[in-house]
Parts: structure tokens; sequence; C-alpha cells
DNA sequence: TAGGCCATCTGGTCCT
DNA sequence: AGGACCAGATGGCCTA
């Protein structure tokens, strides 16, 4: 593995800029050998994962074996009685560098494992529904998605019944911050504005609709400061730009009186609030990001001004891709899509609202 | 400038 | 002894 490691010089961190390293001069320099030439920079140093061999101990061993000689005739030592516990050895200047060159080893193979565990949540950022090359999620974002949608196709395989799409999308977006959300909603084309209105909140932030029994979570909308998300706002983006579900050409639902219903078509509803606490299984059990006391609170908010942190503003266009426009053409997010051919399941959800 | 996110270092713990 | 894993600390980068 360490092998590995040090033949891709990719995964040697630029060491230099860490004050750490910059304190000790020796370390530094001998990671700046290992940046500038690696593998050389490994045999010169004569370390090359673990594989070293003995002979390459031989130095370092002896002047050990002194120091271990010295221990050993003190336990043996006449009569008195052994010290228990473990031998404190001299940090002599072998043990010193032994050390070190551990430490340093220890570095690389921590570094390792951190860009696997990262390609891991790469991977995953490409299966789960929502991927934007620009704008990648974060790694918390990933996970809390990937969680998400987990769930929704488990509700989908278990009640065999084809998903309201706004129920669909809140499923997704529970607990994700505002960006997400909004990414997630324009990767679905789905105006955030379906998923609570500013009445719903009012009304004890329940809110149930379709076949995933959204009713059961335990939404907690706060009270929301933004003037934005107040009943009766007109700064709302879709206002102006009409609003377009996406939802028939991307789920091939266009047959269905459920996806054209004025629910969905009819007057824009103020920006919207969730607070995203989604409970698993809806068992009322808190999920472990409540019990992090994560509590995300959503609004959306059309105005220039109010941009969500870190996300564009969604804007539908008002044909978009009911008149076969991709949606890669439509959103702000010119690589962001949904993958299906990567994700077969997407095929399965897919067949779900073609039926 | 504060806050979020991230990469990296580091020491501790557990296991082989 | 050494590797895997983890959590805390630290500093850089970016954005509002």
């Amino acid at each position: 593995m360490l092998t590995r490691l040090f033949s891709d010089p990719s995964l040697l961190p630029d060491v230099q800029k860490y004050s750490g390293w910059a304190e000790d001069s020796d370390s530094e320099d001998k990671i700046k050998g290992e940046d500038q030439d690696t593998q050389d920079g490994m045999e010169a140093s004569g370390l090359r994962g673990d594989s070293r061999t003995h002979s390459e101990h031989e130095g370092e061993d002896d002047e050990d074996d002194e120091v271990e000689e010295e221990d050993d005739g003190e336990d043996t030592e006449g009569d008195r009685p052994k010290k228990r516990g473990p031998k404190k050895r001299k940090m002599t200047q072998a043990r010193i560098e032994r050390s070190k060159m551990r430490r340093i080893k220890a570095n690389a193979r921590e570094r390792n494992r951190m860009h696997d565990l990262n390609s891991a949540l790469d991977n995953l950022r490409k299966v789960v529904p929502c991927y934007s090359k620009t704008q990648k999620l974060s790694k918390i974002e990933t996970l809390r998605l990937a969680k998400n949608y987990i769930w929704a196709l488990s509700e989908i395989l278990r009640s065999g019944k084809r998903p309201d799409l706004v129920s669909y999308v809140q499923t997704l977006c529970k607990g994700l911050s505002q960006p997400t959300t909004n990414l997630v909603a324009g990767c679905l084309q789905l105006s955030s504005r379906n998923f609570l209105t500013e009445q719903q909140c009012q009304e004890g932030g329940r809110y149930g609709s379709g076949s995933f029994s959204m009713h059961s979570y335990p939404y907690q909308c706060a009270r929301l400061s933004s003037p934005h998300c107040q009943p009766g706002s007109n700064s709302h983006p879709l206002r102006t730009h009409g609003y377009c579900s996406t939802y028939d050409s991307l789920y091939g639902g266009s047959g269905s009186p459920e996806y054209n219903s004025p629910e969905y078509e009819g007057p824009l509803s103020p920006p919207v609030c969730i607070n995203g606490n989604f409970s698993l299984k809806h068992q009322g059990s808190a999920s472990p990001d409540n019990e992090k006391g994560y509590h995300y609170s959503m609004h959306y908010s059309g105005l220039p001004g109010s941009r969500p942190t870190g996300a564009h503003n969604l804007v539908f266009g008002s044909s978009g891709a009911r008149s076969g426009i991709h949606t890669e053409n439509v959103l702000p997010y010119h690589d962001m899509h949904i993958h299906q051919e990567r994700a077969p399941v997407y095929d399965e959800l897919n067949a779900f609202f073609h039926n």
C-alpha cells in the first residue's frame, strides 16, 4: 500500500507549507526530497513502505541493541525485582530518527486513507440524484442526500407505489442545507415552493402527500425572520419566470393528471420553509443528525440579494424541458444533471413514473 | 471578517 | 512493532 502511495507523487502533500514540518528542519528536508523525487527520495532515506530490510536496520539496531542490553542487564541484574511495565528506552538519535520516519509514514498512510475516503465520497456523489461538477456537494451533504435517497428508494420498493414528486424531493432534501436543497430541486426542476408553504409551517409543520407518508415526518418549521419568506411576497423569481415542472419529461409522467394538478401549476406560494429533520422509518426516532442537533432551516428566497449561500437562484424557464430542452440548458448549472445513466436504480424509479 | 469546508498533521487506541 | 482507525488541532481557501 505504501509502495503504491509512494509511487504516486500526487498523493504526496506539499508539506512545506505546514508549520509542523517547517519547525523540524530534518523532517522538512526529508519531505522535500520525497516531494521532488518520491521514489528516489524514499530509497535515499531507506524508507520503502514498510518493507525495510534487516540490513537497513542494522546501523540503528546496533545502537538500539546497546540500549536494550542496558535494559536487559537491568532486569536480570542481581536480586533486584524486575520492574513491571514497558521498558523505558533511551531516546537515542537513531531512535528519534526512526520515530520521525514512523511519523512520516503514518502521515502518508493517513493521507492515503483520507484520499481513498474522498474517492469513495466522489463515487457516492455520482450516484446520488444530483451531481454537479462545479458545485460539489460537501461531504456531509453528500452523506445526508445519500441517506435520504436510499430511504426514498426503499420506500418506493416497500410501498410499491409511484411516489409523489414533491414528497420525493422533500424526502431527498430532508436535513439538507438550503444550497443543497436548491441544487437538488434544480436538478429535479422542481420549485422548492412546493415543499412547504409558510402556512403549513404555521400549522405545525406537518406535511403529507403522496405515498411517502411524509406526514409522519416531524417537521419543525422555524419562523422565518426573512421578509422574503413571508406570505404574499412577490419577490419569488418564479413569479416572473413562471413555473414549469419538468417532472413529466424527467419521469415520463405526462399522462398523469397528478402531476399536472393545480397544486403544481397554480399560483406561486410564498417562499417556503423547511426545517429538515428527517426521521427515519417513521419511528419517530431521531436521526443521527437530529441527535447531533443538526437543525437546518431552509427558506427559499428569490431576491437577488438573498441568494442562497453558495448556490445559484433557481431559474426555471417557462418552456424548459417541456419543449424538449435538456435540463442542462435550462438550469444555470451547466454541468448539473440527473445521471440516470449511471444509476440503474434511477431507471427503476423512472419505470415507476412511466407506468 | 466570520463561518463553512477541507486537507493535513498528530497522538491515542485497538488489533494483528 | 506496525497498521488501521479515530478525533482534535491547525491553517488555507472561499464566500457572504
